[in-house]
RNA sequence: CGGGGCGUAGCGCAGCCUGGUAGCGCACCUGCCUUGGGCGCAGGUGGUCGCCGGUUCAAAUCCGGCCGCCCCGACCA
C-alpha cells in the first residue's frame, strides 16, 4: 500500500473531496487563505470545459474580448442592488507604484460595471446591436468560507455579456444561454442539470431575472452549475448606455450575462466520483484512455512496448486522447489503482499474453474489478475504444440521473418536506412568497434552488410553508 | 466574526503529561530483485520542532504572547 486510502464518500463527503482534489493533482493549496494553485491535469480538464463552451458560444454567434482586472471603486456603485451585492466581498487596490491611489481601484468580482462603461461609449445607433461579447479570465470575491473549486477567493470562468434593443431580444439571449449550458452539462459532462428561474432572493445583484442550471451532488447537495441573467435596463440606465432606434428616438438597452466557472470542475467530481477516486466524462477527460504495459523481462519488454507505440499511435491518430503509462519504477498494479483515482475512464492493459494473442484487455472506470474487463482484438482497436468511450459517456449519465431521481422527493407536507432535504431535493408547491422561502431557510438550512422551467400546468397545489393556493412548484435543497 | 481542531522531514504522524543527543511510516535517491490489482531486500538524502519572548545549567517538551491553516456556522458562482 502506497497510499493510505481515501476516506470513503458515505463516512465523510467532504474529506473525500478534499483529499482526492489534492491526490488527484488536479490543484493544490496557494499560500494566500482560500486561493488555488490549478495542477495542471486540473487545468487540462479545465480547457476541455473551455473548448466545449467556447465553441457553443461562437456558433451562437457570440465573440471573446479581454477586459482588465482593475476597475474604479466608483463604477461598482453606479448600480444600487449591485453595489449592495459585491461590496462586502470585494478585494480593493489602494496603493500603486509606492503611492496611493487617488481613486481605490477593485479586483473585479465580476465585468458588469466595466462592461457598461465600455459599451455606452461603442453604442449609438441599433445597427451596433446587439454586441455579444464572452470573457475568458479571473475574478476576485474575498469569501469567508473557501473550497477547492467550489468556492476561492480567486476564480476562473467565463463571462458572456450581451447588449440588445429590446426586451423580448434580452430575454431570448438569457434562454438561449441557460440552454447551451444544459446542452453542455447533459453531453460533455454526462451532469444532469434542472434548468430553471431564480426566485428574487437567489438573484444576481442588479439582475430583474436570474435563471440558473441546478445540479445534484454525490450526497445530495445542489450545486449552481450556471447562471444566465436578464438585466433589464438596469446596467443600461446606470451606465447610460443608450442607442437611437429607427424613428429617431434614444432608447436604453437591454442587457444580459451569463458565466460558467471553474466551480464546474467542482461538480464533475462530485457527481461522478466514487470511493475509487475520480471518474471523468469522456468527452472532457485529459487522458480518454490509459495504456499501461506489462512485461517481467527484456524480451517481454521490447515486444510489448513496441506493440504499445504502435497501438497508442493508432489510437492517437483516431482522435482518442491516451496516454501511455511507460513508468518502469511502479507495477502494474499501482498504475491501476492511480489511474482509477484519478478517474480515467477506459484502461488498455497490455501483457505478453494479450500481445501473443494480438488483443488488449479493456477496462472500465465506471465498472470496477473483473466485471469491467474484457479481451478485444488490436485489429479495430480504436473503433471499439471509441464505441467503448460512448457508451461510459452514456452510463455516466444515466448513472447520475437515476440517483437524482432516487433522491429527489415530492413531500405532501411540511414533515415530509424537512425529512427530504436532509437527504436530497424536494420539489414542492410554494406560494411565491419571500416570508416562506426565507423562514424555510431558516429551519431547514435548504434554499430554494429554482422553479423549473418545466412545470405541469395549471395551479400546482398549496405552498408546503404556508397552505396558500400555489402557482408553481420549485426546488429546495441544502447548497453548495 | 462565533465554535472546534491542528502547526515536529515533501506527506501522514509519534514524542510533550514527567525538560536531558529529534523519531516512525510513506515518498525521494543508489543498487539488486521484481512487474496481470497499491512488489521485496539493503543502503542512503532530508528537520534552526509555526514565530517572538520568558523560566532553566539545559526547552519540541513548562509559561506568556502572536501568526497561520483546516473543519463546522453566518456570506456566496
Amino acid at each position: 500500500m502506497a497510499e493510505p486510502k481515501l476516506p470513503t464518500r458515505s463516512e465523510d463527503f467532504s474529506e473525500w473531496y478534499n483529499q482526492l482534489v489534492l491526490r488527484a493533482e488536479l490543484a493544490d493549496y496557494a499560500p494566500v487563505r482560500g486561493c488555488m494553485i490549478v495542477r495542471p491535469y486540473g487545468w487540462a480538464l479545465w480547457e476541455n470545459i473551455t473548448a466545449a463552451l467556447d465553441s457553443r458560444f461562437k456558433a451562437t454567434g457570440h465573440v471573446n474580448a479581454a477586459f482588465p482586472m482593475l476597475i474604479p471603486r466608483s463604477f461598482i456603485e453606479k448600480e444600487k442592488s449591485h453595489v449592495a451585492g459585491f461590496s462586502p466581498e470585494l478585494a480593493v487596490v489602494t496603493h500603486g507604484g509606492g503611492e496611493k491611489l487617488e481613486e481605490p481601484l477593485v479586483l473585479r468580482p465580476t465585468s458588469e460595471t466595466i462592461i457598461g462603461h465600455a459599451y455606452a461609449k461603442w453604442i449609438r445607433s441599433y445597427r451596433d446591436l446587439p454586441i455579444l461579447i464572452n470573457l475568458w479570465n479571473n475574478v476576485v470575491r474575498w469569501e469567508l468560507r473557501t473550497k477547492l473549486f467550489l468556492r476561492t477567493l480567486e476564480f476562473y470562468w467565463q463571462e458572456g455579456h450581451t447588449a440588445h434593443a429590446t426586451l423580448a431580444e434580452a430575454e431570448a439571449e438569457t434562454r438561449q444561454m441557460l440552454d447551451v449550458y444544459t446542452d453542455f452539462a447533459v453531453n460533455e459532462a454526462a451532469i444532469p442539470v434542472i434548468p430553471g428561474r431564480k426566485s428574487a432572493a437567489e438573484r444576481f445583484a442588479g439582475a430583474n431575472d436570474t435563471f440558473s442550471i441546478e445540479a445534484m451532488m454525490g450526497d445530495g447537495k445542489a450545486l449552481q452549475a450556471g447562471t444566465s441573467h436578464n438585466l433589464g435596463q438596469n446596467f443600461a440606465k446606470a451606465f447610460e448606455i443608450r442607442y437611437l432606434d429607427p424613428a429617431g428616438e434614444l432608447q436604453f438597452c437591454w442587457t444580459t450575462s451569463w458565466g460558467l466557472s471553474t466551480r464546474f470542475v467542482g461538480a464533475i467530481i462530485m457527481v461522478h466520483g466514487d470511493d475509487q477516486g475520480l471518474i471523468l466524462p469522456p468527452r472532457l477527460a485529459p487522458h480518454q484512455v490509459v495504456l499501461c504495459p506489462i512485461f517481467k523481462n527484456d524480451a517481454e519488454k521490447t515486444a510489448v512496448l513496441e506493440a504499445a507505440h504502435r497501438l497508442r499511435a493508432e489510437l492517437a491518430a483516431a482522435g482518442v486522447r491516451v496516454k501511455l503509462d511507460d513508468r518502469d519504477n511502479v507495477s502494474p498494479g499501482f498504475k491501476f489503482n492511480d489511474w482509477e483515482m484519478r478517474g480515467v475512464p477506459l484502461r488498455i492493459e497490455l501483457g505478453p499474453k494479450d500481445v501473443a494473442q494480438n488483443a488488449v484487455v479493456l477496462a472500465r472506470r465506471d465498472r470496477p474489478g473483473k466485471e469491467g474487463k474484457s479481451s478485444v482484438p488490436q485489429a479495430g482497436l480504436a473503433a471499439a475504444v471509441t464505441a467503448r468511450l460512448a457508451e461510459i459517456q452514456q452510463s455516466l449519465l444515466d448513472r447520475a440521473l437515476a440517483e437524482r431521481r432516487r433522491r429527489t422527493a415530492e413531500p405532501k407536507d411540511y414533515a415530509e418536506f424537512r425529512q427530504a432535504v436532509e437527504a436530497g431535493f424536494a420539489l414542492v408547491p410554494w406560494c411565491g412568497d419571500a416570508a416562506c422561502e426565507a423562514e424555510i431557510k431558516a429551519e431547514t438550512k435548504a434554499t430554494l434552488r429554482c422553479i423549473p422551467l418545466e412545470q405541469e400546468k395549471g395551479p400546482a397545489g398549496h405552498c408546503v410553508k404556508c397552505g396558500q393556493p400555489a402557482a408553481e412548484r420549485a426546488y429546495f435543497a441544502k447548497a453548495y
